[in-house]
DNA sequence: GTTAGGG
DNA sequence: CCCTAAC
């Protein structure tokens, strides 16, 4: 399947709210669609993150979302879903809420001095989800369930940022069904009756930036259980660059130190290196640094095959005698 | 929490 | 890029 980026341009709704800092996830103009972990990340990524929730709220009849929710569910319907939602055959809003996996590394970001949320959140009791898991592969392992449970609780009571925006209750049908985190909820039983005559209330949208740690924990957290890659973009020479830069001023193995001063979104835009569009690039960890500095001394200096160069092919020469330098002076592995 | 090194 | 022992 196509990433979301490449599957729609970037632009819509989070382009015109403009406050969303750092957003640059693509997705029709005029779907009304967040995302947890934002877009942000997704078009590095080429499949969906294994835990994806669709939450769908809807309050007039859309026999087409209704179809698609017949089908079995994977990642092949994003297009298809976020397409019929960008073109809303009448004034009431659809609201196609993605609800991924939250890290527990999350609760830091709160702990750090994640501010005031500008908004009250709704008791959840309110809240008539539609939820289905996406492109999930699990089979009903109970210790997962009850992790996720527990993530689930705490995202509901204490509202960090998977639900950081306000909802509006859908007046519509409750759950025939117990909603339970498989892949098999029965979407339908949240749609509505055609004809009910139903409709949703417009809602005030509110986005607000998030904090550089934010973005960090979105595209590269821990691993998934599922063997994925979160970052699967090939290094740019942009970031080669930085990570000499950061080599020569720092020396080799202080990779925090130079993760922070040298790959932070903040020091990007200082330094012009990257774009607005950059700020979609994978994240890079110190261990990313580590490991791509140990490939490119592998490449250039230590074990220059063909092959190993051969993933560096688009760097320019003086870049790659400063490697080949930098490389003597700061023996790596040591 | 970071880093080194094997996979 | 992931994993994890060792620090």
């Amino acid at each position: 399947m196509e990433s979301w980026g490449e599957s729609f341009p970037a632009g819509g709704a989070a382009a015109a709210a403009g406050t969303m800092e750092g957003w640059t996830g693509g997705f029709p103009a005029g779907a009304h669609l967040f995302s947890d972990p934002p877009l942000y990340w997704c078009p590095s990524s080429p499949i969906l993150p294994p835990e994806t929730a669709f939450e769908v709220y809807s309050a007039y009849d859309n026999s087409e979302i209704q179809q698609y929710l017949e089908e079995p569910q994977d990642e092949s319907h994003l297009p298809d879903l976020l397409g019929i939602v960008s073109s809303p055959t009448s004034d009431h809003d659809t609201i196609i809420q993605t609800c991924a996996h939250v890290p527990p590394e999350m609760e830091k970001v709160r702990e750090w001095g994640w501010g005031p949320m500008p908004y009250t959140a709704l008791p959840e009791q309110e809240e008539v989800p539609a939820t289905t898991v996406l492109g999930s592969e699990r089979g009903g392992n109970e210790e997962e369930d009850e992790e996720k449970e527990e993530m689930r609780e705490a995202a509901g009571s204490t509202c960090p940022m998977p639900c950081r925006r306000r909802r509006t209750p859908v007046p519509t049908a409750a759950p025939r069904g117990e909603g339970s985190c498989s892949s098999s909820i029965d979407l339908l039983a949240y749609m509505p009756k055609s004809g009910s005559g139903l409709r949703q209330p417009r809602q005030k949208r509110h986005w607000w930036p998030m904090p550089d740690h934010f973005w960090d924990f979105c595209s590269a957290s821990k691993s998934n259980k599922h063997g994925h890659r979160k970052n699967n973009d090939e290094w740019e020479p942009e970031e080669v660059k930085l990570l000499v830069d950061g080599i020569s001023n720092l020396g080799v193995g202080r990779w925090t130190k130079l993760k922070s001063k040298w790959f932070s979104p903040q020091k990007k835009k200082k330094n012009k290196c990257f774009s607005a569009s950059d700020q979609v690039r994978p994240v890079r960890t110190a261990v990313h640094l580590k490991d791509k500095w140990r490939n490119l001394v592998k490449a250039y200096v230590s074990k220059p095959t063909s092959k190993n160069k051969g993933k560096n092919a688009h760097l320019d020469k003086d870049l790659i005698n400063k490697i080949k330098l930098l490389a003597v002076e700061y023996p790596y592995p040591k």
